[in-house]
DNA sequence: ATATCATATGAACAGTCGTTCATGTGAGGC
DNA sequence: GCCTCACATGAACGACTGTTCATATGATAT
């Protein structure tokens, strides 16, 4: 996944004529993570930000799981889980081992999990 | 935002006939979150799922802003500071008092804040 | 009143995403 | 060998996204 957004270092002195707080500006500035890390966790972010993928961490954060079960219980097609199973694999959210003709996944480190368990935490409790 | 994906019942059964192990099939329907906090949750993720949004959001967990600051502070246009707030304040994630003429945005609570510092601590550590 | 400032918003366009369908791979069974 | 199974992958299409540009709002100042 490439960025599909672009910092546009030509807007930075659009607002500096107007009435800016200055020392916000430049605190801001200090303070803001290195532009690889904002790729990386906004990356990992929209992986996590689709429906059918999230559910697929949900459920490997709770068991290890094969392709042709996952698809089984979420009620997706196989082709769809060994897609979205790629997307999370490239970002190292899940990973995998072989058995056979069986691929077992699991969340690649309890990071996640802890990240997708909050996250579940901080929606259920607005309703 | 609408939901991009939607589940398809009609492949469940897509892999029923083949080698599925019945219970992980059925524990993990059991424990899967209800589609509406599935939703809402994939949402929230994606919303931080832009490297400008995202920027935004780690900028106000440090200090309250407004939105011209943070156009200068992150070299944006004002526009799309605007724009990216909206949606982060649809979701909730920012709230905003009014002094005469500026806007003054913060994290509407903590959680966002430790879901995000969480995520850019899981980034790092992967170099 | 007019002008300017800070912000909000609508339309529109290029770019991106996730699914489906078709096909490929590689292991096991006959 | 051939077939099937479990999974992976490429292409393609419709849907969605985030930006820019133009315009609107609402407050302050002159």
């Amino acid at each position: 996944m490439s960025p599909r957004t672009t910092a546009r270092p030509e807007f930075s002195d659009l607002c500096d004529v107007r009435l800016v707080n200055q020392r916000n500006v430049e605190q801001t500035r200090r303070d803001m993570k290195p532009a690889e890390s904002v790729m990386l966790l906004a990356e990992t972010f929209r992986t996590l930000g689709d429906p059918n993928r999230l559910r697929i961490v949900w459920a490997l954060s709770r068991a290890e799981l094969c392709v042709c079960d996952l698809a089984a219980a979420l009620g997706m097609s196989p082709s769809a889980v060994s897609h979205s199973l790629r997307a999370l694999r490239q970002l190292r959210l899940v990973r995998y081992r072989r058995e056979n003709k069986t691929a077992y996944y699991r969340l690649d480190d309890d990071h996640i999990s802890h990240l997708v368990a909050d996250g579940f935490e901080h929606v259920d409790e607005r309703v």
